[in-house]
DNA sequence: ATCACTTACGGACGGCGTAAGTATT
DNA sequence: AATACTTACGCCGTCCGTAAGTGAT
C-alpha cells in the first residue's frame, strides 16, 4: 500500500467518482490514477467501488471504511509535515479559515487584524461556504478551521471550541411602526414583512423553531445568506430585518433603528471546529485564543 | 513522505535506536534504513534524532511527535488491510492476544476453546508479558488485545472493556492453623508467612494497599508472577497462599483448603484493551463477547 | 460520435543491495 | 580491532506519461 493510492482514492471520492477529474486535481494523468485504484483493490482483495460498466459510481461498504482510514492517514501525514514546518519557523506558515459571510464580514476583521500584526509571516486564506460545506472542508482537511454557528459539534471527527455568543436584533427604518413598543414581541414581529437569513445560516433554524413553538408564522418576504443584503432591502423599505446583533454597526447603520431581541430567541454560539486528531501549530492555537479574547471584549462593549 | 520512511522510524524506536537492528527487523539492509531516516529528516527540515557522533541515541521533541503520528498511520494501514481481509473471508485470520500467566492459565482456556470451535480458521497467537508490557504491545499494534487487570485504562490511546470480576482467596494445606476461624481477617493473615504475586501482577498492588490502610505489614516470604508456583510452595508448607479466586481449581486442588477473602480486599476487574482507533474484525468482536459471556457464567458457578 | 476508462509500452527516476570509507567503542 | 553508520555506485523495479483500444451514453 502506498500513499499515492490512498490519495487517489480520496481525490476520487471528493470529485464525484470521476477518475479524470481526480487525476487533474492530483496533477497526474488519468491512467495513473486508474492504476492506483486498481492496485489498491487488488492488494486488499476486495471490491472497493460500485461500478456501472467501466465508470465508477460510488464506494462499497468496504470502500467506505477504507476511505475513512485513508483520510485519517492523510490527516496524520499533514500533521507530520506541520511538525516539520513548526520547527523550521514557529511563526511562518499558512492559516486556512473556512467561514460564513456573517463571520467573515462582522466578527473576524478585528481578530484577523490583530493576528496578522502578531504573525505577519503567516499567510491567511479565507474561504466562504455554507456551514454544511465548512464542516466537510474541516473534515477533509481543506481548511484548518471551520468557523460557524451551525452544523459544528454534530460531526464526531471534529472538535468544536465555543468562542462567541450572540443573539438577534431587529433593524428597521427609523419611524417604522414596529418601533412604537419599547419591548418587541414575537407577535409584533409577525405583523410585518420580515427579511432575514436563509435556512441553515446564522441561526435561521432556531429562529423558525422559536416562532413555531408559539404557533406563529413569520412572514418572511426575503431571505439572504448575507447581512448586507438584508440591510439593503430593509433600507429599501421592503420589511423589517432580523439579523445577528454582532452584524449591527453602530456608526455605519445610523439610518437604521435597532432593537435587541435576546429576550425572544435562544442564544447562539459561534464555534471554531477542527479535526480532533489535528496537530495545532503554535500560531493556530494563538488564533483560537485571539478569537475568544477579542470576541469576549466585543461582547462586553455591546452590553 | 513514504510509508517505508515511517516504518523505519518506528522500527528504529522499537529497537533501541540501532539502525542495524531496525533494518534486520524490516528485512532490509542497514544503508536503506539510514536513507529513509535521512530523507524523513530532510523532507521535514527538522532534526528528529538525538545523535552521539554517527550513532542515533533517541528522539528530539519533534521526533517524538512525528513518531506518534507515524504510529497512528501504521495503525490505520493495518486497519485498511484488515478491511480487506474481512471481505476475503470473515472467518479467517489471526488473533493475537497478549496476556498474563494467570489469565492464560485459568481464565482463557474455556474461552479459547469455544472461540476455536466457532472460528477454526482463525489462528490464535498467545503472547505472555507483564501488564506494562502488554499495554505497550497493544499500543504498538504487536497484539490485537491486551488482557489483564493492571495498567489498562491508564493509557489514553487504549480502550479497556471490562470483562471479568474477581477477588482473592486463601489457600493453605489442610489443617493449617489459619483455617481454624471460619471468617479470616487481615490480622490473622499477617500471623503467617504469605506467598502471593509479585508487584505489578494480579492485583498485588491493591493487596498491599489494603494491608497498608490498616497499618498491617504482611509477611510475604515468596512472590511469583504465576499461581502455579504459589500453589507449589504452599503445598511444600512454606506458607499460606493468597491467589486470585479464579485460579483455585476445585477438582485438582483438593489437597488445598480454600477460604474466600472477598470481604477483605477490593474487587478487581479484568479488561480487554485495544487501540481506540483499531478496526475490529467480526471474529475479534465475537471474542470479546465470548469472554464476557463465559466469564460471567463462570462467576456464577463460583458463587 | 464523443466521453470515460482500460490496456499497452517505453523512458526515467529512485530504491535497495553491494562494497568501500569513516567515526566510535 | 571490531562495531556501527555513511557514502558511492549500479542494477532492477516501477511509476508515470503517451498512445491506442474498448465500452457507454
Amino acid at each position: 500500500m502506498e500513499f499515492r493510492q490512498l490519495n487517489s482514492l480520496i481525490a476520487l471520492a471528493e470529485n464525484g467518482f470521476s477518475v479524470s477529474r481526480a487525476a487533474q486535481k492530483l496533477h497526474l494523468v488519468q491512467p495513473a490514477v486508474s492504476q492506483h485504484l486498481k492496485q489498491l483493490e487488488q492488494e486488499l482483495g476486495t471490491r472497493l467501488f460500485r461500478r456501472n460498466g467501466k465508470r465508477l459510481t460510488g464506494l462499497t461498504e468496504s470502500g467506505e471504511r477504507v476511505l475513512h482510514y485513508a483520510r485519517n492517514i492523510l490527516t496524520d501525514t499533514s500533521n507530520i509535515l506541520a511538525v516539520g514546518q513548526e520547527h523550521v519557523s514557529e511563526e511562518k506558515g499558512i492559516l486556512r479559515i473556512g467561514t460564513t459571510h456573517t463571520q467573515a464580514r462582522y466578527v473576524l476583521p478585528p481578530i484577523v487584524r490583530h493576528f496578522s500584526e502578531a504573525y505577519p509571516a503567516v499567510e491567511l486564506q479565507m474561504l466562504e461556504g455554507t456551514p454544511r460545506e465548512l464542516v466537510d472542508m474541516a473534515q477533509e482537511n481543506k481548511v484548518d478551521f471551520a468557523i460557524c454557528t451551525e452544523a459544528l459539534g454534530e460531526h464526531p471527527a471534529l472538535l468544536a471550541i465555543p468562542c462567541n455568543r450572540w443573539n438577534r436584533c431587529l433593524i428597521a427604518p427609523k419611524a417604522h411602526p414596529v418601533l412604537a413598543q419599547k419591548r418587541v414581541t414575537l407577535k409584533a414581529l409577525c405583523r410585518h414583512p420580515i427579511i432575514t437569513y436563509v435556512a441553515g445560516f446564522t441561526g435561521r433554524d432556531h429562529l423558525n423553531e422559536t416562532f413555531g413553538k408559539e404557533d406563529l408564522i413569520p412572514h418572511v418576504v426575503l431571505s439572504a445568506t448575507d447581512t448586507d443584503v438584508i440591510k439593503t432591502y430593509v433600507r429599501e423599505g421592503m420589511g423589517i430585518g432580523i439579523i445577528a446583533d454582532l452584524a449591527y454597526e453602530r456608526e455605519k447603520d445610523i439610518d437604521l433603528a435597532m432593537r435587541d431581541l435576546s429576550h425572544l430567541f435562544p442564544w447562539e454560539v459561534t464555534k471554531i471546529g477542527y479535526r480532533k486528531d489535528k496537530y495545532l501549530r503554535a500560531y493556530q492555537k494563538r488564533f483560537i485564543e485571539f478569537f475568544q479574547e477579542i470576541s469576549a471584549r466585543m461582547g462586553q462593549a455591546a452590553v
